[in-house]
DNA sequence: CACAAACTTTACCTTTACGTAAACTTCATA
DNA sequence: TATGAAGTTTACGTAAAGGTAAAGTTTGTG
């Protein structure tokens, strides 16, 4: 189930990605299971496509931003929907607004957050300073 | 339970607290469970310091940045750690440098996403223009 | 006094995102 | 052929972060 050429792979295993993501299988049944993707398949075996993959990323990234499973398939289902239907376009323009305004808030908390661990960076390296000038080891 | 001055107040009471950050007081009290902020007592009931909010502000801050609950406790228990102690500084100084790392990366995927978003809302404005075009309600 | 508002504890319930185990199939290879 | 690796389904378990309900105290006020 691997292929020995690595030029731009088409298809996937499942152990494949778990590799490459660093996830477990189960997470990425998982993901399936929640309507996020959709592999085809050979025999009852998954066959991951290009698209899947990407579509991994997407969750994972994400999920390191906080996005529920849930919300990250709402994007999704927005994004493959209907382009013809403007009631469609709206919905898709009032989420994307919405996310964007979470995001901007959560850089500026980041950029708070930042400052504040530099600061006890330093604090931390001006007290070693001091102990050591006491020798207290 | 209320003071009607409103200068810098120096205690609050639960529902105080609940309210300016718009939390329930049961997370409030769940909070204190797991060791986050110890408010002092009078009787049986919780009377919260100027120390205790400003923490309360912290953790809520550290939700939306996808810190748990565990990992915020953990930066109060250094913080308020033993100051002479080097060793327990360069346990901080690691912490400290793991969260600098992480919220990197989490700003980087923020800028990211936030051009998708604004290269989505594009798309759907121009979808938009070219329905109204063909006179698509 | 009585009663309502605000506080308390205890305890069980819920959702999300998987972990873990059991039992089974497919397939390549020794 | 048999055995082991990788795949599958089904199903129950778990941790985090609270929600919700019950039952009881405290307190200020008409």
């Amino acid at each position: 189930m691997m292929s020995a050429i690595h030029s731009p792979q088409s298809t996937y295993s499942i152990s494949d990605l778990s590799k490459e993501f660093d996830i477990t299988t189960r997470s990425i049944r998982f993901y399936e299971d929640q309507g996020l993707i959709k592999p085809k398949r050979r025999g009852q075996t998954r066959i991951y496509s290009l698209k899947d993959r990407v579509r991994l990323k997407l969750i994972l990234r994400g999920k390191r931003l906080g996005f529920s499973l849930a919300e990250t398939r709402r994007l999704f289902e927005l994004y493959d929907a209907d382009k013809s239907s403007s009631t469609q376009l709206n919905t898709m323009l009032d989420l994307v607004n919405e996310k964007k305004t979470a995001l901007q808030q959560q850089m500026d908390d980041i950029k708070v957050v930042l400052m504040e661990l530099n600061s006890a960076e330093q604090q931390c390296k001006a007290a070693l300073e001091d102990n050591n000038s006491k020798k207290v080891k």
